[in-house]
DNA sequence: CGGTATCCATCATGATACTG
DNA sequence: CAGTATCATGATGGATACCG
């Protein structure tokens, strides 16, 4: 089941790769959130992307889920401390992006919405 | 064409994101490399993968590229300032993964070459 | 040596509808 | 509210062959 990585760098593209997981790590990454509001914070992202992408961030040990049985339904979302180590490490990476930003939208290969 | 992003994450990822572009700076991250050479160091990519992503690299000012004119042609990789700052910025993720290698092994979704 | 071109398989993502 | 199921599609990655 196990995959080998090249070195620390391939691992972690491997847990935040996709063009989710980054941006639920972010919204997460204060403060813990329900379903709905989570999905209301990561901008343009369906049910079912949030939902596969949340699961395997789950068995990455990054997310911690925890329901509360009631009506009507609960579910929690919240960074787990590996995945708050995570968000630490990602820091540079998120300020080098803000840094260049500018210079990156007018570099991008293709435009999502127009 | 230019694209927006809702946070600097989000552009930086928009970067470095898919199976290689992460490896490859690493490649180049110490030395300049030749096509042939950064081929080799760069364990199972294609060539046409391999052009792909440094094209790209290229056009986000990532990577240099440059050509000597001579026979054999050669033709010469290497990061530019902007390559090397995000290079810095993606260390302290390099070291997370590293960190952390066994568990993400472990909990790895799928296994590419068995 | 350092590419290009073409074709093809797969996977990630998305739209929509439905459920406990 | 918090999901699941199904189907469709387009991007991503790979194999192979050819070119200057």
């Amino acid at each position: 089941m196990a995959r080998q990585y090249n070195c620390g760098l391939d691992a972690a593209m491997d847990v935040i790769g996709g063009k989710w997981k980054a941006l639920i790590l972010w919204a997460l990454h204060t403060e813990e959130l329900r379903f709905g509001e989570l999905r209301r914070a990561v901008t343009g992202i369906s049910e079912k992307m949030l939902i596969q992408q949340l699961r395997e961030m789950e068995s990455r040990k990054i997310v911690h889920r925890e329901v509360f049985r009631q009506v009507p339904p609960k579910v929690v979302y919240s960074l787990t401390p590996l995945g708050r180590s995570l968000n630490e490490a990602l820091l540079p990476l998120g300020a080098w992006g803000q840094d260049n930003v500018e210079l990156l939208e007018s570099t991008a290969a293709r435009e999502p919405a127009a």
